[in-house]
DNA sequence: AAGCCTTATGTTAAATCTAACATAAGGTCA
DNA sequence: TGACCTTATGTTAGATTTAACATAAGGCTT
């Protein structure tokens, strides 16, 4: 008996802006540097990682990537700012979680 | 732009025993006495109702209703442990978790 | 006995979400 | 120029989840 806590940051209509999945796109993105890369390092479809990242832009209502046919794709100002975000989030709120978990459910 | 969190209760094998939609159908369940009410309450079939009374049950690995034919339903002993620790659980998790994404996104 | 309440399941259909396939086209490097 | 990288989309198929329909049967009330 476990706790799963899940945190989605969504907009005003519901449309999801960030979650884990997408916030580990993000991170791998501004390693690799590609979609393409992304998609083989995460074992997606190009396609798939394409459609989150698009889904998260118009929900969140600005680019959060920068693409290039030549140079490949980087993360804009405000796409780093809205996954280090996260990635604060997504930490403090596990770590919270976990620890009312624990009070109520002890072992 | 919104904070959506949600917490789940699973067994070992990551099978669900709480969310907030059982939650929902223990306490309809609790103030009907019926999974018929509580179907036609939550407007759900009788079948999902009771599928996932069944799914929590097993997850869980013990009952949390007793059914009747007769008399109705009513929420075991444990059962009833089951829904006001996952009410505590859930409250104090959206507050916890609102609180973080409130100094993490502000408006 | 008839009608309506209840729990209890199986089966089938629908809808939705996910993955796969196909295609187009710009840019770079050998 | 040809091969291969990249982004960019549409279309189609599969798989999974959810809803609907159907049936069975016990028990209560009138």
């Amino acid at each position: 008996m476990r706790l799963r806590s899940i945190q989605l940051v969504v907009g005003e209509d519901g449309g999801i802006i960030m979650g884990k999945g997408r916030m580990e796109i993000l991170m791998s993105l501004d390693r690799t540097g590609s979609i393409n890369k992304t998609a083989k390092e995460l074992k997606m479809s190009y396609k798939s990682v394409w459609s989150k990242i698009k889904s998260t832009e118009k929900n969140f209502g600005r680019p959060v990537v920068h693409a290039d046919r030549a140079t490949g794709t980087v993360l804009t100002e405000a796409g780093r700012a809205l996954l280090t975000a996260y990635q604060t989030l997504n930490r403090q709120c596990m770590a919270a979680d976990d620890a009312i978990f624990a009070t109520l459910f002890p072992v």
